[in-house]
DNA sequence: GTGGTCTAGACCACT
DNA sequence: GTGGTCTAGACCACG
């Protein structure tokens, strides 16, 4: 399973992981009842803490993703695709909204709010 | 003066109004050596602590934004308000960055995130 | 009566007053039994708060230099001017000591400190 | 780390940190990436508020010494110690011209400050 | 009145 | 465990 965390971003490890999970069972690459790495054997390959693989494992069963069968593992649930990607796309435009509200507050207007965003997109 | 604390975000509330500050500045509603409201009128103001004020002015004053004299007040000082219209553009830029980023690794095409960004923009 | 405020500089103005008042009695500017100017009219003279040379004043009395008669005004009491020599020496002394620990603290060496001395001495 | 407080010193305690720690990195006795203690900590050994640690931290950060990941600790930065010392001189060379300042708004002569500052330094 | 420092303890996010 | 933020209130120095 290829998952690729960069540290030196400002988003949080676990969340890198969550976010790549989602996107693998959204791909089509974990499929239903496919069976996720275990804690340990993940934090070994990502050089993470276990603490933080579980975390992100929490995270992913709390939302319906995965269920966690004590003494077994973890397993990819039967999931809606579509929905996935709607959820995630819910979770850009959030993101997306921040920044706007933040430049609106600071008084950039929106035809430069566009450019800087046009400019980073093509960049 | 006018700010606006909204507790329900993430932004830690000392960065929010730092932020609105820095705004009034280069706005020219705030002109230089116009007097800051105290730490403890603002906090009274926005009803919270005068230590949350008081790191967001020190914040202002260490960029260089204000003037502190002991006994007598916070002070706006002289500024370039096109160099800090670039500042506040970057802060924005890195943002955006971020939300770009993050959809991209969740495997939205980027036309899929710049139809979501035009959304929000209009709406 | 000359006294000259550098409010730029870091030392309180109060303390600069004291200072200087101290200095004019010990240089025999103002003798015993003079008259010093009202609190009003030096702080309109040297443009501070009349709050500050009242602080000044207070801090004259209570170390015996000056005497306040209730109703009539400020006196330069009985002074032995070679014990306030001594004694603003000491203050000297002090500001100096601290400077040199502060020094010595950041392993900074004596001939290092020393030849920073003779600059400034110097300079 | 040896860090020693001077509550008694009219020198904030945050800062008597942070110059001790500015120290500790020169000296070399706190290397690159060295790990700080954490500010809980610092903060018992020393019997001052966590937060107090906190604000020297943050300044030490701020100036560039050190690098602060969240929930892993507080590091050494990269430093150019020469530079550093260059700083703390100037420091210093601030403390002794406000004391020679004083002296002389006291209207004592630079040949006794001279004398004072020696017999000072060598006692 | 103003800002400057400090406390003791809380809650949160990240590892 | 770590740092990040915030509170409510205290005491001090300065004007």
């Amino acid at each position: 399973m290829r998952i690729i965390i960069n540290s030196s971003l400002m988003v949080p490890i676990y969340e890198q992981i969550v976010d790549q999970i989602k996107t693998l069972i959204r791909n089509g690459e974990l499929k239903e009842n496919d069976n996720l790495p275990s804690v340990r054997t993940l934090s070994k390959e990502l050089k993470v803490s276990a603490l933080t693989v579980k975390k992100a494992y929490d995270n992913l069963e709390s939302e319906g993703f995965t269920i966690t069968v004590h003494g077994k593992g973890t397993y990819v649930a039967a999931t809606n695709t579509e929905l996935l990607l709607e959820e995630q796309k819910k979770e850009v435009e959030a993101d997306l909204e921040m920044a706007i509200q933040k430049g609106r507050r600071c008084g950039i207007s929106d035809e430069d709010i566009k450019s800087l965003f046009e400019l980073i997109l093509e960049g």
